[in-house]
DNA sequence: ATACGTGCAAAGTATTTGCAAACGG
DNA sequence: CCGTTTGCAAATACTTTGCACGTAT
């Protein structure tokens, strides 16, 4: 089997084995639910409302309940594994942030909604800079780019 | 009086009037709440939330509804005389837009919850360069860099 | 065995909607 | 006047919490 650096799919896999060793390090166990969002997260290319996770659980077949979604996902959050996002609409969506620190913004289609990840290292450099001129500790940062997508803008 | 061109208080004077104008052109009528929430927002340098709109109307002895305080807001945000941020924590902010199509982007402290705003030409244009690269017409974007402020860090 | 984890239902927030009364032009 | 706007209260949408039962270690 050829092994691929950037492969996809073992990316995620990687990512759900060190979100559970890190649920497992701080001390927590390994319950159903944990598991199952895990395991959910690390099959999406990009993020997922707990909404939209609980449905997919369900249609598997786990018998989750939407508050435990919400407590996973809580708790993999202050554990560093999972970013929260907050795209508008007021509700909070989910994604894997992977260990090599790399990480990506969201174009939003503010027609019907469409999310499409996308990178600019020099959005990153310039966000650095400001951070370093100011006055604040800056841990983290979002950028959210608003329009229309191709197929609402042809319609 | 020496007349500054940079003036707040000139600025955010003219707000109100360009944006009670454009009220008036849309053939909306001026009713006691927009008037009220068109003066709350020009008295204000940066954003505020609904609620803290309302409350602030309310102390200065006016008799509006909250969900009047929503309507309005949501009138100038379609109008684009006001711009609705989303900093996280599932509230909206409001602040006026400033007609030259200036805008600044903000700090949050995750501590304490304090908002700075700043502003940074070099963020501005690898944004834009970003999204003519994109398949999406993009007509908005938000960032938001998240830390902890001098206050908070110090305690 | 025994904490910890989970599902369900109820509570809690932020925001929206229905409606009769008040009001602007 | 007459349709728009408003305040109140009820409804909605997302998220959190309380609690008894289940389960991993």
């Amino acid at each position: 089997m050829i092994r691929r650096t950037h492969d996809h799919a073992a990316g995620t896999e990687a990512w759900a084995e060190h979100a559970a060793a890190q649920v497992a390090a701080a001390g927590h166990r390994a319950g159903g639910a944990r598991t199952a969002v895990i395991e959910s997260l690390a099959g999406q290319t990009c993020c997922r409302s707990a909404q939209e996770i609980f449905d997919q659980l369900r249609a598997d077949g786990r018998r989750v309940g939407i508050a435990s979604v919400y407590r996973v996902l809580d708790l993999l959050v202050s554990l560093g594994v999972v970013q929260r996002l907050d795209l508008g609409g007021g509700i909070s969506r989910y994604e894997p942030a992977l260990p090599g620190g790399e990480h990506h913004h969201h174009l939003v289609c503010v027609e019907c909604g469409e999310v499409r990840p996308f990178e600019d290292p020099r959005l990153e450099s310039a966000i650095e800079q400001t951070a370093a001129r100011s006055d604040f500790t800056v841990d983290a940062h979002d950028v959210v780019l608003r329009g229309h997508c191709p197929d609402c803008r042809a319609a």
